[in-house]
DNA sequence: TGGTCCCGCCAATAG
DNA sequence: CTATTGGCGGGACCA
């Protein structure tokens, strides 16, 4: 139960996949590990889960066993899921993210007062502003110090190869990377900056460059499950200067000259899960979440930022309606949904089907427009053909 | 082009 | 030993 996939390395593209076929182009984004991360909550992401199988997990999302270690990696940092046993995670939600995150912010604390001696335990205030995070000294420092990682050049020890391994790993990073949110006030990070914190600064060693690069590439991954769940929101300040802005617990909604925009909505539990516990300009009442949105930007140019928001919470609602994606069009399979953990191999192609596509928000702020109302449209479409029917039945899981 | 990051090989680890 | 985990980096994708 492994490799199978008739795809080999990554010499062979997903061509040929079904000979004839080959239909609408492979679309990379929709197998990103944030599309593939929002499914798997929206699977989870019940009243009556508990328990999440691996196998189950990866079956049901058709994808290979590998993407669901890196997702629930990220996951179980942040406290949505907690490792039971082998093969085996409790399934805690969104309400475990503030304690996780309570826990990381005191280890992070302990971290910077512990160690060496004096060190004032103020927390680090870092004059942040400066979003281009070109002077780092003393602030810095500190962060490192709570990205773990940094000076690893401490001779101290020939790392037991199992902590040189555990080190690198996609949830220590993970929660490093937190952290460093957590603990520096300021909410805006790079690309680089996390980087360099994270991974150590040998930048400057060429033979190093290589072993970055390759570390980058754990940040992308992080980044994308955690935009996903709306954790953080990936920015760009100024050209070739990615940047990662900590959304956490807190929705950041404009207050004054707004209009009301009001989405068909699903259950208050929904803002929570959108913008985490404190509900500040949300307000939901009964079945109907209204948004708020600056009001200049009435015409066409919302501001980037509500656009992305707002297709967001779309997105959510979307999601959460009998726990699927429902990729541009293809409801199918909703209703065969289930069939409660058919067993033996036979990986069911529709759940690939329905299940691979969804929009990727936080990276198509041009488009969002067009994409809400077409998804509002395949939305409603949906609805009212499938709606009152009461047989939404739920996925089963174990 | 170069930033992103999917994909799956295969080495650690767990059982 | 077999099965589960997951580091790692080649190279495809796409802005």
């Amino acid at each position: 139960m492994h490799k199978r996939n008739g795809i080999e390395m990554s010499s062979s593209p997903p061509r040929s996949l079904d000979s004839g076929l080959r239909h609408h182009s492979y679309c990379r984004k929709q197998k990103s590990l944030g599309v593939l991360c929002s499914n798997f909550v929206s699977l989870y992401d019940r009243d009556d889960v508990e328990l999440v199988g691996l196998d189950y997990a990866a079956r049901r999302l058709g994808v290979e066993r590998r993407r669901i270690y890196d997702i629930v990696n990220v996951l179980e940092s942040v406290g949505v899921l907690a490792r039971k046993a082998k093969n085996k995670y409790s399934w805690i939600g969104f309400s475990g993210i503030p304690k996780a995150l309570k826990e990381l912010r005191d280890e992070g604390l302990r971290a910077i007062s512990g160690c060496d001696g004096p060190c004032d335990k103020e927390v680090l205030e870092d004059e942040d502003e400066d979003i281009e995070g070109q002077n780092h000294d003393d602030g810095d420092e500190k962060l490192s110090k709570i990205a773990g990682a940094s000076i690893e050049s401490s001779f101290s020890k020939a790392r037991s190869a199992t902590d040189n391994r555990k080190e690198k790993s996609l949830g220590l990073l993970t929660r490093n990377f937190v952290k460093l949110f957590l603990m520096s006030d300021a909410d805006t990070i790079s690309l680089d900056e996390a980087a360099r914190l994270l991974l150590g600064d040998m930048s400057d060693l060429s033979h190093m460059r290589n072993f970055n690069a390759a570390k980058v590439r754990r940040l992308y991954d992080i980044a994308n499950v955690l935009s996903s769940m709306n954790l953080i929101e990936k920015i760009q300040v100024e050209a070739r200067k990615p940047a990662f802005r900590w959304l956490g617990t807190k929705g950041k909604l404009k207050t004054d000259n707004t209009v009301m925009v009001s989405l068909p909505l699903i259950d208050k539990q929904l803002s929570k899960r959108a913008f985490g516990t404190e509900i500040t300009n949300v307000e939901t009442k009964r079945s109907r979440l209204s948004y708020t949105i600056s009001k200049k930007s009435s015409k066409a140019q919302l501001r980037n930022q509500d656009l992305k928001e707002c297709n967001l919470t779309a997105q959510k609602q979307l999601n959460m309606k009998n726990g699927f994606v429902f990729g541009p069009f293809c409801p199918a399979g909703v209703t065969k949904v289930d069939d409660h953990f058919e067993e033996s191999g036979g990986r069911s192609s529709q759940d690939c089907e329905s299940l691979a596509c969804s929009l990727r928000p936080q990276y198509h702020n041009q488009a969002l427009s067009e994409l809400f109302s077409h998804y509002m449209e395949a939305w409603k479409s949906w609805y009212a053909e499938l709606g009152q029917g009461g047989n939404l039945q739920q996925p089963y899981d174990m």
